[in-house]
DNA sequence: AACGATCTGTATGTTATTTCACAGATTAAA
DNA sequence: TTTAATCTGTGAAATAACATACAGATCGTT
């Protein structure tokens, strides 16, 4: 078995595959290096492939008319991106950018759409993946509108600490570091607002800032505040547990 | 040939079955009557079917936790809706409602799921229903993101222009009814501003109001101000053309 | 270790939007 | 046709969020 094929393997959509199969895949995939920074595809660039991150970090954004920086999506490794393409070619309609150094596989759509014809699976798969995210991004459009941008964050917040949450002493530790113009760009604000905003959360205890990391100090009080179903791993008093880690710790 | 299959063989999704598997689809359906302000389903309820509207118009909506309605879609004839069901059983999110008298067909999940086991070309389909669904999710929010509730209206009229359009000689007809209310709670905001928007913009002619019909005078002038690609059917000179019909029109 | 670049904190005036309140229109139902 | 319910228009007061401006902190790179 080769051991390049880890990363498929990895991957939810394909692990099911035969070893014919991926090595298949694979023989038509091409692995690119991109430095933070760099831009993965760029809107009205023809959408062709999808892409597998396999290290680093992507984020998906939109720029609209007066130039602001909308963010649609973070991608972590093992996550598909670009998953449009698989119906057929319109154009992209974001960026795709590399936070940090990454690796991508990129996957030709035929590719991907020969083994939806041939394997169920890889069929029910590819669909349950565009359900999940839709229902995210349904999801993110309640938590916009009608609430003020003090809940959007806290919604936000949450929503971070349910992906990159570690739970620590002090509460939920929020593993990523994103500026406070990137959590604007999320919630549709401006960077003074969050700035302020995250100041008060601050004075009320709510939240505890540290080297530009975020610790959730009362996540199950916040939650209830915007009837957040908060994950109940994240429920558990931080100090039975002491350090519990959620996802992929980042360096 | 049964009569009663028209409407399967209406729908995207299930025109390529054969009649052994249009016939077994409906066998195990039924099909349900439900008057204006009937809910077809609401949130916690189990999902466990998939519905197709024959005729009428339902509307999905979810409730905030300050009682607010915010209006998700607006299904037509022909159209699927609950779809997530698909996907595996989870609660269903919101609210289905009858805005007219309407007829609905109720398949059950498994039904799908093993036609689109047996059938490549079914699970593609709803694979596309998703994805499409998605990028009109993604597409308003962008829409809503860092935009002033006129910039939201304004969207608001030509996406509907674009489904329920009808080119007039007075500009474009939007054919379908929508209180001040509705189209609040669209854009997330208050049904008092969208009055007062509604009437700004017939001050400036740029549309027109009689018996709660909307006409857009200057389709085009407005897209412009927010960067909306508008279809080019919508472009035409309406005194060339007088009247065509975009769409099914409403009593 | 030092530099420049980027991020954060804070204040101030301005504007957009909401809220509340009520009168008049229009529609749906009896 | 009449009545009740819903929808629309408008105004004033309160508030949330934005834009602008600048100083200090922190980061990343050399």
């Amino acid at each position: 078995m080769d051991k390049n094929f880890w990363y498929l393997k990895n991957c939810d959509l394909f692990e099911r595959l035969s070893q014919d199969q991926i090595a298949q895949v694979e023989r038509n995939s091409s692995v690119r290096q991109f430095g933070r920074g760099n831009l993965v595809y760029l809107p009205t660039e023809s959408s062709d492939s999808v892409f597998l991150l396999l290290s680093g970090r992507i984020k998906l954004y939109h720029i609209t008319g007066e130039g602001k920086q909308a963010l649609l999506a973070l991608i972590e490794p093992g996550e598909l991106f670009g998953e449009l393409a698989i119906l057929g070619g319109g154009d992209r309609e974001e960026y795709a950018e590399a936070m940090l150094k990454s690796t991508i596989l990129r996957i030709p759509g035929p590719i991907i759409q020969t083994l939806m014809e041939q394997h169920a699976a890889v069929s029910l798969g590819v669909t349950k993946l565009m359900g999940l995210r839709r229902q995210r991004v349904e999801q993110r459009l309640k938590s916009l509108l009608f609430r003020s941008n003090r809940d959007r964050l806290t919604y936000l917040l949450l929503d971070l600490a349910e992906k990159y949450g570690r739970l620590t002493a002090q509460g939920v530790l929020i593993n990523i570091k994103l500026s406070h113009q990137e959590l604007a760009s999320i919630i549709g604000s401006t960077r003074e607002t969050v700035t302020v905003l995250l100041g008060e959360m601050q004075d009320e205890r709510s939240i505890d800032i540290q080297k530009r990391q975020i610790i959730l100090r009362k996540a199950q009080h916040l939650a209830h505040t915007i009837d957040f179903k908060l994950t109940p791993v994240l429920q558990a008093k931080p100090d039975q547990s002491g350090e519990y880690l959620l996802r992929g710790a980042e360096a």
